[in-house]
DNA sequence: GACAAGTTTCCTGTTT
DNA sequence: CAAACAGGAAACTTGT
């Protein structure tokens, strides 16, 4: 895995390229609409002068990030800082986010209840940035538990904790070293893997017609109920045309983790396509430029693709043939344009925006 | 509840 | 022949 500055690049970079079109919104405005003033918003004097971790998510901020905001939230609730055990607070955004409330009342005492609370405010406006969030945490999943992260090098070990479950006063429960501890909603896709973890593989042989990779495709596979609802009643006959419901809104509810209210806007194809190609390092050749500045894209694991696409909205019967329609439906739009002769290859319209070199670094 | 936007699903036919 | 492309039609989801 990237190491977390460079991640934290990406994400920035991800930010500040997502939905930027219609919606124009700011980074600084994404993290506002929080509401509350005490937690993010700084005084209006101070804004000029943002912190370090303002603007940026917490799972990707650096220990020096961290650091800063643990020191803005002692000094806002006049916290005596003497009874911090401050070894432990070199850790990153990553591993913060991983951190349980019992770890951070371990770490911070009483403190740590508020640091939780506010890190999981900060964090829940990530709704829209889950996808990639979930590939970093599915990449990370089978390389390690957090604290033993020696690539972070974290001071914040295991052990340290253990030590300190039996000296500090403040601990009080036993707690699971990785919680998941990521914005509510964030993984009630309940994928065991998105295909894209480190498969060297990837056939980047220009070709996505070897794409079916079966064992992959499994991996993306439903447990989720939605499934394979309509496939007995096509074999049957009638069905009805379009998109058949999935559940009673009841028993959705049911089956899926809460979730913020209105999903944010900006959850387009076009969008989700664009963010996959300006993040090659999280791609996994999933899709390929192939003349970045002309915007000619293709797709090199089709289905895979379409598969993420349905994990994103919650499809899993999702295909490369209906996400393709899509994709047809943005040439009227010009948002895409044709390229024709070419199979799987895609070009950005004059209507997209985000995905020019220019665009992306403007706002790095 | 109506409406619009953006898909999603299905289908038939064509091209590669 | 299979896979991809094209687009019409209709249903669905979500936000306003």
């Amino acid at each position: 895995m990237a190491g977390s500055c460079e991640i934290s690049n990406i994400f920035s970079n991800y930010i500040s390229a997502m939905y930027q079109p219609e919606e124009a919104q700011p980074p600084m405005e994404l993290l506002a609409h929080l509401g509350k003033e005490d937690n993010l918003a700084l005084p209006a004097e101070t804004t000029a002068e943002k912190p370090a971790w303002f603007g940026e998510l917490p799972y990707f901020w650096s220990k020096a990030q961290v650091l800063e905001w643990i020191s803005y939230h002692v000094e806002k609730n006049k916290y005596d800082a003497s009874a911090i055990n401050f070894s432990c607070c070199n850790m990153d955004g990553y591993t913060l986010c991983h951190c349980t409330q019992e770890q951070l009342r371990l770490i911070f005492g009483p403190l740590g209840d508020e640091l939780y609370t506010r890190l999981h405010e900060i964090v829940s406006v990530s709704d829209e940035l889950t996808w990639i969030i979930d590939l970093l945490e599915k990449e990370d999943m089978s390389s390690q538990e957090i604290f033993q992260d020696s690539e972070l090098g974290n001071s914040c070990t295991k052990e340290s904790l253990e030590e300190m479950k039996s000296t500090n006063p403040f601990y009080q429960a036993d707690f699971s070293y990785v919680s998941g501890a990521l914005s509510p909603g964030s993984s009630d896709i309940s994928v065991s893997g998105t295909g894209m973890s480190h498969s060297p593989n990837s056939q980047d042989s220009g070709g996505s017609d070897i794409d079916p990779d079966p064992t992959e495709v499994k991996l993306f596979s439903s447990d989720d109920g939605f499934a394979d609802y309509d496939k007995e009643d096509v074999k049957h006959g009638k069905r009805k045309r379009g998109r058949p419901r999935k559940f009673s809104k009841e028993n959705r509810d049911c089956l899926e983790t809460k979730k913020s209210k209105h999903s944010p806007r900006g959850t387009h194809l076009w969008e989700f396509i664009r963010d996959i190609l300006l993040h090659p390092e999280l791609n996994e050749g999933l899709m390929k430029w192939e003349d970045r500045r002309e915007g000619v894209f293709k797709f090199l694991r089709s289905e895979a693709v379409a598969q993420l696409w349905g994990q994103k909205k919650k499809n899993s019967s999702m295909t490369y043939e209906k996400l393709s329609r899509a994709m047809r439906y943005y040439y009227k739009r010009e948002i895409l344009e044709r390229v024709d002769g070419r199979r799987l290859v895609y070009k950005f319209g004059k209507n997209s925006s985000g995905w020019k070199e220019e665009e992306v670094l403007n706002r790095k």
